[in-house]
RNA sequence: CGGGGCAUAGCACAGCCUGGUAGUGCGCUCGCUUUGGGAGCGAGAGGUCGCAAGUUCGAAUCCUGCUGCCCCGACCA
């Protein structure tokens, strides 16, 4: 194994591919486009999941389970749905094997299926078949009900994370009694997406809308939040849809109102998934591996013992035991490494590269002096400091990382969204990266047409977009507003 | 689906052109010395060379077919 990382500013893609592998957090499975998620990244994405499915339960969500399989007759359903998804759909066609005459296995010929079962893409359709069943008055509304599931969609091209054939996610599917309630639904959850992105990734997002083209097939409106990644890069880290009555009238999902009329359910979806993981990585990770944020550091204090004899050794995780104690008590997790397989300095290098926020190095000249060395992560700084009071001292650096990793992201945002308003110009800043903020005539024929030329999509129309008057930044025609263009993942 | 690359020990690779019975580094095991930024020395273990068929006295190496993975494009969260 070679010690250090690929450069970022040599060769991102490998970088990114070399960190995850490095890092423990996935590898490429013996399955095409699938991952395995080892437990160093399952552990982050475990975390990600906890802190999500707390905020669904507060904005008065449940969960629920819903299969695996979706019957052909259900998918075709809604028909822009159906379009939207047929490209990239895995479908079960038998159910039994047989002994093959020539060896193995082989799919029994006789075992065809009536209707072909699809993998789930998504799973507005199956949800709404059931959901007929579960509405019947404005009573039963509204019906907020999330599911943490995989899905399968099968991508020509696939990179670990950031598109796999096989992902995880959640998925909310919410039913409404009126329009206004199921946008207000859609918004919310967009902003629980940003909450999360911000505090507990520390991944600064911008929210807004998707243009018809960019739109969930199915939907009426797709809201999304986009994160900049460190090659300049957009990603797409959540989306939320207002289906609109779309899935209602095309799964017959009727409702009797207050006025005793029968009126069609309001509908939303939402979800996050894996690709957290992706934008985790590359918007804090540095040459030296990972950096990942407090809140979601699997281990947030390792702690390193200096050591040249047993003695020694037994010394020191005799003062270190009462203070991992004390951090759990904390509730800051800890990993004390005292096993005697790698040196000091090999430790130091590992726990950096999988991004601990913050290492202590304990030695017999510390015990002496009652110091304690703290290294950063987020700063790769070290200093020495007084061992009283250090689960005090700790709480509060963690919180200060948190902060500071996100400060940095921020910062690297501001410094690479640009306001452009030649065509000139947006096409050499689009080249050289970053969040390009312009005009747009708001057709599809110059969205399209920019797209060809410089791979550049609208990310969204910005929620907090100003209204000013300008000129589109292709065709010169009038515009009420700036859109973030940019190369995306 | 097009274009390229790869498949040899747990990992990263060399060997293939020019056929002769398997090699390097890391990791692993044991021992000694080490230990405040990826330790040193010594001794060991570990491989039906992706699969199948062919050429040959003899194939990791040459020929044919297959399979899988990776990268680049078109499509997409």
């Amino acid at each position: 194994m070679s010690k250090a990382l690929p450069k970022r500013s040599e060769n991102y893609s490998e970088w990114y591919n070399e960190i995850i592998k490095r890092a423990d957090l996935a590898e490429n499975s013996a399955v095409r486009g699938c991952m395995v998620i080892k437990p160093y990244g399952y552990a982050i994405w475990e975390k990600m999941q906890r802190a999500l499915d707390d905020m669904f339960k507060a904005t008065g969500h449940v969960n629920a389970y819903f299969p695996l399989f979706v019957p052909k007759s259900f998918l075709e359903k809604e028909e822009e749905h159906a379009e939207g998804f047929a490209k990239e759909c895995a479908v079960v066609t038998h159910y039994r094997l047989k002994a093959n005459p020539e060896g193995g296995l082989m799919v029994d010929p006789n075992a065809k299926l009536e209707e072909e079962l699809i993998i789930r893409p998504t799973s507005e359709a199956i949800i709404w078949n059931t959901y007929k069943n579960w509405i019947q008055s404005w009573r039963d509304l509204p019906l907020l009900i999330n599911q943490w599931a995989n899905v399968v969609r099968w991508e020509m091209r696939t990179r670990l994370f950031l598109r796999t054939a096989e992902f995880l996610w959640q998925e909310g599917h919410t039913a409404h009694a009126t329009r206004e309630e199921a946008v207000e639904e859609t918004e919310r959850m967009l902003g629980v997406y940003a909450d999360f992105a911000e505090n507990w990734m520390a991944v600064p997002v911008i929210q807004g809308v998707k243009t018809p083209s960019e739109r969930f097939a199915g939907a009426e409106e797709t809201y999304c939040i986009e994160a900049l990644m460190q090659d300049g890069k957009a990603l797409q880290a959540g989306t939320s849809h207002f289906l609109g009555q779309n899935f209602a009238k095309s799964f017959d999902v009727q409702f009797v109102n207050k006025e005793n009329q029968l009126e069609y359910a309001w509908a939303t979806s939402w979800g996050v998934s894996t690709r957290l993981m992706g934008a985790l990585i590359m918007a804090h990770s540095d040459d030296q591996g990972l950096v990942l944020p407090p809140k979601l550091a699997p281990i947030q204090v390792v702690i390193i013992p200096i050591y040249r004899s047993p003695e020694d050794l037994a010394t020191i995780s005799e003062k270190v035991d009462p203070i991992i104690a004390e951090l759990k008590a904390a509730g800051i997790s800890v990993k004390y490494d005292d096993s005697d397989n790698q040196r000091s300095g090999w430790k130091f290098a590992e726990y950096e590269l999988k991004g601990v926020p913050i290492r202590l190095a304990l030695g017999m000249r510390d015990l002496e002096a009652g110091t304690v060395e703290v290294a950063r992560r987020d700063t790769l700084t070290k200093e020495s400091m007084p061992l009283e009071k250090i689960v005090e001292t700790l709480t509060s650096l963690l919180d200060e990382i948190q902060t500071n990793i996100y400060d940095k992201a921020l910062k690297f945002r501001e410094a690479n969204t640009f306001a452009v308003d030649s065509w000139e110009d947006f096409k050499s800043q689009i080249e050289q990266g970053g969040f390009v903020s312009a005009h747009w005539d708001g057709t599809p024929e110059t969205e399209e047409t920019i797209k060809q030329q410089t791979k550049a999509t609208i990310r969204c129309i910005p929620l907090d977009a100003v209204e000013e008057s300008g000129k589109c930044v292709f065709s010169g025609n009038p515009s009420s507003k700036r859109v973030i263009f940019a190369k995306a993942y």
